[in-house]
DNA sequence: TCAGTTAGTTTATATAATAAACAAACTATA
DNA sequence: TATAGTTTGTTTATTATATAAACTAACTGA
């Protein structure tokens, strides 16, 4: 079965494919109702597809109070093939492996200097390792997708700030050393992809990254946006203070230089009078209630605030999940942040913290290699599978 | 025919009209090559359709070089029914009425303060007077789309600044009192929709209008983006300068308090310290070269240009077609814009004067009411249609 | 004049959906 | 505990719709 092929059948068996990904206890009868099918001709797709390994029935579910039959619950056949994600930074490799459901079969973090000569040699390393260890029938595994801290069109690198692997063609040289199909995405949209795979409530979603540069993924009616040419989140070199703080981009007061991890660990130093200061002062610092330190806390949220309300401006989301260590360490930063927010135009839209974190990019390269193999345009995660994992790293 | 209703049949039917509104020269052959469909399919859909007076033959074309039997070139039924579009401001109201093509029958403008009391009048006299002059057969007026200038979401709507008509449910009384099809949109949503219906070569463009407020309305992938509630193009309220400005809307600082037609008048007025000063005035101060208008102009001109790398960051497009009366009666000012816009992150983003104008929501008014009518989800306009009509005028 | 080419139609066939009847497996209750 | 009612899923006959192949129509160009 070729789920590329274009057909009315096939696009029948995708949608059905669709309903028992992400649908819960997912029956012929039901999928039947949902779809607007036939019986019948769900009856001869799932068929197919339990011939063909996609799909297994999982046993009987209850009857309705009505009395009648029992539904016979149908489910992805998880353990028919395996995605491989990893998230590729400047100076560590990242890896998930997971079933065809999402869930995780195994992490794994490597710390090291990434750069054109290495980064082949040790992608291809990561992989082969996992593959000694697990295989899967009959699909074995479907696809590498990688999370790239840069541009990226086409599944093409177009540019990396922090390291140069936008120098060599990355997908190229993996597919012809391994023979599986590679996928890259920009980590900030991959994040997006993760959050709307977890949340299976809202339709219009940003993900809203602050590390070294801020980004954002924008999901708009459930689809990852991209812009014309990738570029879309690279909301970091919007302009916050007009005539501020000079960029590396070339204009000045990108609202990057205002509201990222570097920016907020500039000011502290600025204020400290100590470029040798790190995060960890700023929260000793925060936790003493040290006064300048609280309201250099203060500005700083005022400023993300700014940038969030242009946000919610030009997107009109439901809800932005912001995702970065700050949040984590300084919890209450974000109800300075909503204190700032004026909330009179935005009062619908939610702001939250991810409740993915740094892994979101890993399971949002997950969704990526599962929507590409099924065709799917929408995956949807049952929450609990990203903490059953053995978690391994050399560090 | 019900183009409404899902089956194959019908969106396969779907497909070839779009092909037929959209294309240039479409002949059967064309149709079944474009769209992959058997040449007999298309012959029998073609003949559905003509039958139903959808679709006319309108002769015959040239042979290839190759020689062969000439194509009967198809295309739409044009006056087969009329699109009736309305332009609804807080002074006046405008028409457009239209063949299914897209080509003009008659504009016609009315100005008057209008209320929740007398819209639902003045719009009724305005279609039945056009109704007394005019009839289609087989489909006649097949909708009335009206243009808003305010927050619509839903076929409602939700706020008008300008004007009460917010308080009333426009839609139902209307569709009530003519018992035709009534659509509302947001006017810089429509405005898009007329650029993109006029651009055939770009995807993803943004039309930013500058009047009274400021507004946006964005096409990603050739639809229109409206965002969640419908609020996707009250750019006007992201924030410009962080503690400027007070703005009506609460918050400080907002774009509109910088870049709208207002603004410039109101920094006008108070450079020469005279409130009565209008838009002629300044326009002579720019042409009599007056130094320091000229420098307000430049200054004017930075804001905007910062507001534009905004939304260029944000959304990425490959085209903004900005309109406001300042750009015709100013046209350098664009070239000062352009002076000011940081190009080295993008230097791919064209920035156009709108062709069409203080006319281009009308004309995206007649987008909505084609799409809807014909079920496409694209309407593309040849160039040359707009200025071949009747205008009529009450002032 | 006739071979080659392209457009569009006809006819037979294949594909795929549906409706209706049915079997299987259940609940509730008299 | 029989039985009426309900729901799930399958089978069968039928309908809808697309296609391939052969055809006609109408052209070009040598």
């Amino acid at each position: 079965m070729d789920l590329k092929k274009t057909s009315t059948r096939n696009s029948n068996t995708i949608l059905v494919i669709s309903n028992i990904m992400n649908g819960y206890q997912m029956s012929r009868a039901k999928i039947s109702e949902l779809t607007g099918l036939n019986k019948a001709t769900i009856s001869e797709i799932v068929r197919n597809l339990i011939e063909d390994q996609y799909v297994v029935e999982i046993g009987a579910g209850e009857s309705s109070s009505a009395g009648g039959r029992k539904p016979i619950y149908l489910e992805i056949n998880k353990k028919a093939g395996i995605s491989f994600s990893i998230d590729l930074r400047s100076d560590q490799i990242s890896s998930l492996a997971t079933y065809l459901n999402g869930e995780v079969i195994e992490k794994y973090t490597e710390h090291c200097k990434i750069s054109k000569e290495n980064v082949i040699e040790r992608l291809v390393n990561h992989v082969q390792e996992f593959n000694t260890k697990y295989t899967a029938k009959p699909f074995g595994m479907i696809g590498i997708a990688i999370s790239i801290h840069g541009v990226v069109d086409e599944n093409q690198i177009s540019f990396t700030p922090y390291f140069d692997i936008d120098e060599i063609d990355l997908v190229k040289e993996l597919e012809d050393r391994l023979n599986i199909p590679v996928y890259i995405e920009n980590e900030a949209n991959l994040s997006a992809l993760a959050e709307a795979a977890y949340d299976h409530e809202h339709t219009h979603l940003i993900s809203f990254s602050v590390h070294t540069g801020i980004g954002a993924g924008i999901i708009l009616d459930r689809q990852l946006f991209r812009g014309f040419k990738g570029r879309s989140g690279e909301i970091g070199h919007t302009i916050l203070y007009p005539d501020g703080i000079q960029c590396a981009c070339g204009n000045k007061g990108c609202f990057e230089q205002y509201g990222s991890f570097t920016s907020l660990i500039r000011r502290f130093q600025t204020l400290k009078k100590d470029d040798q200061c790190t995060f960890d002062d700023l929260i000793e610092a925060v936790e003493q209630e040290d006064a300048e330190t609280t309201l250099l806390i203060d500005h700083f949220a005022k400023d993300l605030s700014i940038g969030l309300m242009n946000i919610m401006g030009t997107y009109d989301p439901e809800v932005i999940y912001v995702n970065s260590e700050i949040f984590d360490k300084l919890p209450n930063i974000l109800s300075i942040i909503e204190k700032h927010l004026d909330r009179s135009i935005y009062k619908s839209i939610q702001l939250s913290k991810s409740k993915l974190g740094s892994q979101s990019s890993l399971y949002g390269a997950t969704v990526l290699n599962l929507k590409n193999f099924l065709s799917l345009d929408e995956v949807k995660f049952d929450i609990g599978y990203t903490s059953t994992a053995a978690v391994r790293s050399n560090k």
